[in-house]
DNA sequence: GCCGTTTTCGGCCCGACTGTTTTCAGTCG
């Protein structure tokens, strides 16, 4: 599937003409275009080839042109020749904060810089100075722009940072005059990493919020700091951005915030075709406003129903807003177990006895233990003797422990050449079988997805595990055939996994979505090795959402004995 | 470049902050 690498190719040729100063919406239909391919669950060739892509909205003739050109030569001509007319490093010039497009063509139709290199050579010579509009503080801006882009760590997990965002906004609510103070931006609409942390607070006296925000015990330093809006860098390079809005307009601010931008262009274009104006203040006609104090009456003003943040990205949430087929989505609530937790058996830290009663904390009334087996020595899997053991210490536990069922169960190696590491005969027995690869990672997409596929093909297998195997930010995913696991896992009954362990969220939204399309089932394990990974299940919920997932599709809804009888019956 | 029960041409979301400007351009989200 090349849907990647195409996106990128679309992406780099939005920053070239951004940079050379074409067109800004041109500009923008290219980022536009790189995001929805991007973003496709199925491979791009076989949209291109039956001719449906040009039905997806923001991909036009032009577009379809250039992706016919590219799988059939491997290149796309509009794209070479862009990429000859402007030196390659002043791409890379674009991730600098506070450098855009024109500055960076300033530079180099006055200065001939090329790179960063040369922009820094360009500094150090004063020569910056003379160009029109240049001065001191925008030099020295330019310069620390440069020392955070040299020192950033990229997108960081939603996972990591959710701890000081929630510090972050409890600090603030004891600022005084604060009437609430909420998360936005990604970390609300809970993508599974983030560019930086967006707050919102409701207050009448904007500039003591600010105060207080700059103030922050943490602080490394105030990038910017106005009236109603500051950003700052917290330690770990990490970005937070605070916006200060009248209690009013709290509805409209929160919507204007949560994003995603492209979520929020469908919403202005929607409230223009109405002769409404919709910005963070509220929904105006003329001067009046006409909606604004809750993010459910601007949806309402604007004919929409509620569309909760999970699915603001733009992926057809407004289209299916209009026609009042939203789906109705899992919460929280409707869990009643977390089907993948390991134990001190294998390479846990806790006791069956206490994951169960730290499930039970969470609400759980099952719990299933899938340890890992024998041939993955490097986390102690178990030989089917110790299993054998194990199997006898969930009995006594669950003698023990009331209000809740600890489930047996096994995250059962799939071997390299597509095996299972236990016997059918010893499967058979548990309630609850895992598979998963941990080996062969760069085994070729026939092969990999071949082990996968006869691992659903074993009448035992309940659930694939963390099926695609990336790690956010270190590991790319392997290079199974998604599609393909997804129609067997149809066919066969066999659920795919949500880890929601927060550098996994595999299967992320989209893909979780294009499962259930194809008529598969989903299960959320936490992956938890210790008993305070378990409240990760809130991730794997939300991730559930993303992937516009409502309670029948998911295991974890069922009751224990429905739950038992389902994977029974496989 | 994309798009159209107001349009196949002429639009395309909107505002805050900063710095270099005497009224605005660039960047960001």
């Amino acid at each position: 599937m090349k849907n990647r690498e195409i996106a990128t190719i679309f992406e780099s040729l939005a920053d070239i003409l951004e940079i050379k100063g074409e067109n800004a919406f041109r500009v923008n239909a290219y980022h536009r275009v790189s995001r929805i391919i991007g973003d496709l669950p199925t491979d791009v060739a076989d949209l291109v080839e039956s001719g449906e892509i040009t039905e997806i909205a923001g991909i036009g003739a032009g577009t379809a042109g250039q992706l016919a050109e590219y799988l059939e030569t491997g290149r796309i001509t509009r794209y070479e020749e862009a990429k000859k007319s402007i030196p390659k490093g002043l791409i890379e010039l674009l991730s600098v904060p506070g450098l855009g497009p024109k500055t960076i063509g300033l530079v180099w139709n006055d200065l001939n810089v090329k790179s960063l290199a040369g922009l820094k050579r360009a500094l150090r010579g004063g020569k910056i100075l003379d160009l029109p509009g240049m001065g001191k503080k925008k030099v020295e801006n330019i310069q620390k722009g440069i020392s955070a882009y040299e020192s950033r760590s990229g997108r960081l997990t939603l996972g990591a940072i959710l701890p000081t965002a929630e510090e972050i906004v409890e600090y603030l609510k004891e600022t005084t005059g604060v009437s609430d103070v909420s998360l936005a931006g990604s970390t609300r609409r809970y993508r599974e990493t983030i560019g930086d942390i967006d707050v919102l607070a409701f207050s009448r006296k904007p500039a003591a919020v600010i105060e207080a925000f700059t103030g922050m015990p943490g602080v490394k330093e105030v990038l910017a700091a106005g009236t109603t809006k500051a950003s700052v860098r917290v330690s770990g390079a990490m970005q937070v951005d605070l916006r200060v809005v009248p209690p009013d307009s709290a509805g409209a601010a929160l919507m204007y915030f949560t994003g995603s931008k492209d979520h929020n262009v469908r919403l202005r274009g929607l409230a223009q075709e109405k002769g409404l104006k919709l910005n963070e203040y509220g929904l105006f006609k003329g001067d009046r406003r006409v909606a604004g104090k809750t993010e459910e009456a601007v949806f309402r003003r604007l004919g929409l129903p509620f569309i909760p943040p999970e699915l603001r990205e733009d992926r057809g949430e407004v289209e299916a807003a209009l026609e009042g087929e939203l789906p109705d989505l899992v919460e929280r609530e409707d869990i009643r177990g977390d089907l993948h937790v390991h134990s001190n058996w294998s390479d846990g830290y806790a006791t069956i006895e206490e994951v169960a009663r730290a499930a039970k904390a969470q609400g759980h009334q099952y719990v299933s233990i899938n340890d890992h087996t024998r041939s993955l020595g490097i986390a102690h899997g178990l030989s089917i003797e110790r299993i054998e053991k194990q199997l006898k210490e969930i009995a006594k536990v669950n003698k023990k422990i009331k209000g809740i069922t600890v489930l047996s169960g096994t995250e059962v190696d799939i071997l390299s050449d597509g095996r299972l590491d236990f016997p059918d005969k010893l499967l058979a027995r548990l309630d609850v079988v895992v598979a998963s690869v941990h080996s062969g990672f760069a085994q070729s997409s026939d092969r990999i997805t071949g082990r996968i596929v006869s691992a659903m093909e074993n009448p035992h297998v309940d659930i694939i595990g963390h099926p695609t195997g990336r790690l956010l930010g270190t590991r790319e995913p392997y290079a199974v055939d998604l599609e393909r696991v997804m129609e067997v896992a149809a066919e066969t009954g066999t659920a795919l996994e949500i880890n929601a362990y927060y550098e996994r969220l595999d299967l992320n939204g989209v893909n979780v979505r294009r499962a259930v399309e194809l008529g598969a089932t989903i299960a959320i394990g936490t992956d938890s090795h210790h008993i305070d990974q378990l409240w990760m299940m809130d991730l794997g919920v939300h991730t559930a959402r993303r992937g516009w997932l409502t309670k029948k599709s998911l295991l974890n809804t069922l009751t224990k004995s429905a739950l038992l009888k389902r994977l029974g019956r496989k």
